[in-house]
DNA sequence: GAACTGTCTATTGTAGATAAAAGACAAAAA
DNA sequence: TTTTTGTCTTTTATCTACAATAGACAGTTC
C-alpha cells in the first residue's frame, strides 16, 4: 500500500451527507470546491456512488436514486489520515502513559507499534520536534524531554508574552474588522454553555482554542500565531486525558473569558492587561496542577 | 546508495589532523569520544589508515608510520551531510535567486536539481517550515512565502521581545555563573576585531551569533533559545550574500555590542534595555535595507 | 578488575517504487 | 464564450530495502 485513500473515504462520507439533502449533485468542479478535494477524487466518489446505486451518473446528470444508509458510509477509523493516527498514538504514550523524561524514542519500534512505515513516523517526529518535547541525537535516537513542570513554565512564559501583546493589538483593530463580530459570536457561545454548564462543559475545550486563536491572530505575526499550535496541542490532549474537576475548572475559565472579552471591548489597555493576566495565571495553575 | 558515509569521511579527516600531532593514537573508545562518533566508525577509520600505510595497527598498538599528505584527506565537498547540502542549495534559491513570494515549491524538482532522493528533500522542508518562510498545502505543493519585508518585521518583533527579556535575565545571573566569563571572552574578541577591522570584519557574523545566543540562553526557556535558530539562519545567509557596506555595518554593530555588554555588566535594568533596544533597532534597519 | 578489542545486532538515513491525489489541456456541451 | 467533462501527466504520501552508523556483549589484555 503506497498511500492510504483516506482523502477519498473522508470526502465520500461528507458527500453522502450532501446527497441526503438534494435530488441531484452539482458539477464536478463545484463539488470539488465544496469538499476541498480535486476532481480526480470527486470522480472516484461519483464512480463509487454509481456502483452503490446511490446515483445515476451520465455526464452532467447526477440524479439521486436513494437516500444513503448507514452501511454506505466508510467507518470513521478509516477516514483518519496517517499523521493523525500517529499523533494521537504518540501523545497518548507521552501524556497519558508513564513516559519518563530522558527516555529514548525508537523510530522502528514506534512504527511497529502503530503498524505503519518508518518514514511516516520519522516525519511526524520531525514536525513534532518544534514543540520542544523531544530532541534528536543525529544518527541516533530521539530523546523524550517530557511533559514536565519546566516545560509547562517555559510554555506559559512565552504564551503570556505573546497573548498580552496580541490582546493589545486586538484593541487597536478597526471597529469594522471581522474579528469584532467573531468575538461577539464567541461571547454568545460562552453564555450558552454557561447556561447549561452541567451537560455542556465539555464543549469548552474547542471554544477555548477558538477564542485564544482569535486573539493571537490579531498580532498579525506568523511566529506568534504559529506558537499557538503548541499551546493548542498541549491543552487539547491535556483536556482529553485530565478530567478531574473538569466542570468547575471550565466554568471558572468561562467566567474569566467573559471578563477578558468585556475588557477587550472597552479597548482600554490597562483593563485588558489585567483581565488577560488574571486568566492566563489561572490557566497556568490548572496546567501545573495536572503535572505532578 | 542507501546512506552517504559522510560521518566516516568527516571523522577520518579530523582524525588525520590528530595523527599529524602524535606518534601513536589512543584507544578506540577514547578516539570515539574525541571525534564524537561510534566505535564502528573509528574502526573503519583505522582500517582505512592502515590501508593507506599511515599507521601500523595491531590491537592496542596504533603506531604512526608517516605524516598525512594532502591527498590522504577526503575532499571537503564529500564531508558535508546531505541535509547541509540541501539547506545551502535551498537557501541560495530563495535568498539569492529571484524567488517570488507565492511561488510553488516542488519536492521532486528540488530533489532532481540537488541530485538527491525526495525523502531527504521532504524532511528538510518539514524541518525548515518552522522558520515561517514556506507553508504546506496538504496532498499538494509547498508555497514559498518569501523573504519579504513582512517576514523581517515579524521576525524582529519577536526577537525584540525575547531578547529584552533574556537580557533582563542575564543581569540576574549569579556573579559566578559561567556566562559572565563567556561574556568577558566575547568582549575581548570584539576589541580584537575592532583593532584590525579592515582585515577581520568578516569574523563579525560568527561572533554576533555567539553573543546573542549567549544572551538568549540565559532566559532558560527552550522556546526562546530555539527561536534564535531562526534569527541565526536568516542572518547567517543574509551576511553571506549581502556584502554591501559590510565593513561599516559590522564596525557599527561591534560598537553597539560593546555598549550593550557594558550595560549588561552594570546589571542596571534601564541601561540594559536602552542599549539592547538601540542595537536591535539598528540590526532591524540593516536587515530591512537588504530586502527591497 | 578496569579498560580495550572482536564480533554481532539494531537502528538510522536515504534511495527507489508505487498507489492516491492533484492538476493540465483539449474536446464537448450549455 | 464560459463551464463542464474525458483523458492524461505530474506530484505527493507511503512502503520497503539496504548501506552506514550506533551500540551491546563477551572475551582479552594490561
Amino acid at each position: 500500500m503506497a498511500k492510504q485513500n483516506t482523502v477519498f473515504k473522508d470526502a465520500f462520507n461528507r458527500c453522502l451527507k450532501l446527497l441526503a439533502e438534494t435530488s441531484a449533485l452539482p458539477s464536478e468542479p463545484e463539488l470539488g470546491a465544496t469538499l476541498g478535494v480535486s476532481r480526480t477524487t470527486i470522480r472516484a466518489i461519483l464512480t463509487r456512488m454509481e456502483e452503490l446505486q446511490l446515483i445515476a451518473w451520465d455526464k452532467r446528470a447526477k440524479v439521486v436514486l436513494r437516500h444513503p444508509k448507514a452501511e454506505d458510509y466508510y467507518p470513521a477509523e478509516e477516514t483518519d489520515s496517517l499523521s493523525e493516527i500517529i499523533e494521537r498514538s504518540f501523545m497518548r504514550r507521552i501524556l497519558a502513559g508513564g513516559a519518563e523524561p530522558g527516555m529514548q524514542i525508537n523510530e522502528l519500534e514506534l512504527a511497529r507499534d502503530i503498524g505503519t512505515g518508518t518514514t511516516s513516523v520519522r516525519e511526524f517526529l520531525i514536525r513534532f520536534s518544534r514543540f520542544g518535547l523531544i530532541e534528536k541525537r543525529p544518527n541516533s535516537h530521539w530523546i523524550l524531554k517530557g511533559f514536565t513542570r519546566e516545560f509547562a513554565l517555559e510554555l506559559t512564559e512565552v504564551r503570556e508574552m505573546f497573548e498580552l501583546r496580541s490582546a493589545a493589538s486586538f484593541a487597536a483593530l478597526d471597529a469594522d474588522h471581522p474579528a469584532w463580530q467573531e468575538l461577539e459570536r464567541i461571547e454568545a457561545l460562552h453564555h450558552e454553555i454557561l447556561a447549561d454548564i452541567d451537560s455542556r462543559y465539555r464543549d469548552f475545550s474547542e471554544l477555548d482554542e477558538r477564542f485564544h486563536l482569535l486573539v493571537h491572530k490579531s498580532s498579525s505575526n506568523r511566529f506568534i500565531v504559529d506558537f499557538y499550535d503548541i499551546i493548542a496541542i498541549v491543552f487539547h490532549y491535556h483536556y482529553q486525558w485530565n478530567k478531574t474537576n473538569a466542570r468547575e475548572r471550565n466554568a471558572r475559565a468561562l467566567e474569566e473569558h467573559l471578563a477578558y472579552i468585556a475588557a477587550l471591548k472597552t479597548r482600554d489597555g490597562a483593563q485588558i492587561e489585567a483581565a488577560c493576566k488574571r486568566h492566563l495565571r489561572s490557566a497556568r495553575e490548572t496546567l501545573l496542577q495536572s503535572i505532578q
